[in-house]
RNA sequence: GGAGAGAUGGCUGAGCGGUUUAAAGCGGCGGUCUUGAAAACCGUUGAGCUCGCAAGGGCUCCGGGGGUUCGAAUCCCUCUCUCUCCGCCA
């Protein structure tokens, strides 16, 4: 959510900021929403104040042993217009607040404007693409052969974009959890944290998922309304929900392991092949809580994380920055790391790092107690995958395959498959 | 799943229809005293919204939502959560 003073006060400029994203403000609509809604909660309080005003008489009245039939009468024709005052300021309030809930965050100076992922730009790279003397094969061959990756059964149990892992990859799936797991918590000063998979509404407003993207989401079936978890960005982050919290309890730093779940309600007919584009997945995700002044130094060092878990695979990637067209709803900028797949020969996303500065803060009421002024201040909120467990397998699959179809397990996952360096 | 009890500021806890503008204690912060500290004493200490150039006003919040009333922390309905006991259970 964004700040509502500055909508109020140079609605201008956001309009102008937000076209760079595509998103076209309804200005005129906005102004006039904004001030029937002033209007009205001059009226609403001024009201209220002449109600308690009047009561409070009653009371005192009663107590002198005074009659009170006149301004009992009196007060009740207040209510009633206090009543319906009341109502039609709640309607303009929930209509702004609605309309203010699915305005995306606003782009940090650095992001390259564009229309769309062509034109995300690429930070840098690292590692060369291996040349291979024979034709490299892609996952779901290489995964089919032993029928370690088997997508018809994932479908028998459940529907498309479900799979079944077997024996050596259910192993790495599991390898790959545990060393991203010990590298963030022990080289990267991280803390990790366990929490449920499914989560209430309140929890997908705070990282806003809700309302915008909730046909993307499983939902429960009962009585409450609650949801598989989308990432783990989504109860991690909720964890300072409502919260003040103090200044030296900043930074937060957590990393945590989660299955995922997405409806791909949006992607018909895209990467319907493997495992690029599932319903579940598992991710290790890293989440940053920090003061305001810290959190574009805080980007790079958590890009710099996800990083380090393909350089210590030896897995060629390049960080991407995504332009203004491409950016997700809540973030002021990310980093998208690509690593190259030879079955694809091309690089796919396999991390996404964003800063979301305030935009989910605002609307969790996270804040913290800056000393400087000893007043509650909205946090800086930021997450990034480290990494997507499911395409770093795909990952290894594609380039550590040889001629025969054995996948040579690379060399700092070995510890985690005890020692085993083929599979 | 069944029965009962409860939810009040950072914490403990009073209030059960009208000087509550939420008592009191603890904790926090500032001060006096002290070489320094402790103790004691004094003062101070919630959040959100809003009007205003400002000074300074006003409104809302006692788990969430709804209702009764001129007036609700207090009465009613409902949901959620916590605790105790019973049942079931990885």
């Amino acid at each position: 959510m964004l700040d509502p003073k500055l909508i109020r006060g140079d609605l201008q400029a956001v309009s102008e900021q937000l076209k760079k994203r595509g998103v076209v403000l309804d200005v005129v609509r906005l102004n006039t929403l904004e001030e029937q809604r002033k209007a009205l909660q001059v009226k609403t309080q001024d009201l209220q104040n002449e109600r308690n005003i009047r009561s409070k008489a009653v009371g005192q009245a009663k107590a002198a042993g005074k009659n009170v039939d006149d301004i009992l009468k009196e007060v009740k024709d207040l209510g009633d217009s206090l009543k319906a005052t009341e109502e039609q300021f709640e309607k303009v309030q929930a209509e702004l607040n609605e309309y203010l809930a699915l305005i995306p965050n606003l782009t940090h100076e650095s992001v390259p404007v564009g229309k769309s992922e062509e034109d995300n730009q690429v930070v840098r790279s690292w590692g060369t693409p291996k040349k291979f003397h024979f034709t490299p094969k892609d996952h779901v061959d290489l995964g089919a052969q032993h029928n370690w990756m088997d997508f018809s059964t994932g479908v028998k149990l459940s529907q498309a974009r479900f799979v079944v892992l077997r024996g050596p990859l259910a192993k790495l799936n599991r390898a790959l959890a545990q060393f991203m797991l010990d590298m963030h918590t022990e080289l990267h000063g991280y803390q990790e944290i366990c929490v449920p998979f499914i989560v209430n509404s309140d929890s997908l407003f705070g990282t806003g998922q809700l309302p915008k993207a909730k046909e993307d989401l499983f939902s429960l079936m009962g009585d409450n309304e609650l949801y598989l978890i989308p990432t783990a960005e989504v109860p991690v982050t909720n964890t300072i929900r409502d919260e003040i919290l103090e200044s030296d309890q900043l930074p937060m730093k957590y990393v945590c392991y989660s299955p995922c779940f997405r409806k791909e309600a949006g992607s018909y007919g895209k990467d319907t092949r493997g495992m690029i584009r599932q319903h579940q997945f598992e991710k290790v995700e890293l989440v940053q809580i920090v003061r305001p002044e810290d959190s574009y130094q805080a980007l790079e060092n958590l890009t710099m994380h996800a990083e380090a878990v393909l350089q210590k695979l030896e897995l060629p990637y390049r960080v991407m920055v995504l332009c203004t067209g491409d950016i997700g709803f809540t973030s002021a900028k990310t980093y998208d790391l690509e690593v190259w797949l030879p079955g694809q020969d091309r690089y796919r996303e396999i991390s996404s790092c964003s800063n979301m500065e305030a935009f989910q803060a605002r609307r969790m009421a996270a804040r913290w107690r800056n000393p400087a002024t000893g007043k509650p201040e909205l946090v800086h909120t930021l997450n990034g995958s480290a990494l997507a467990i499911g395409r770093t397998m795909v990952a290894i699959l594609e380039n550590y395959q040889d001629e025969d179809g054995r996948i040579h397990i690379p060399k700092a996952l070995q510890p985690y498959m005890n020692g085993v360096e083929v599979i």
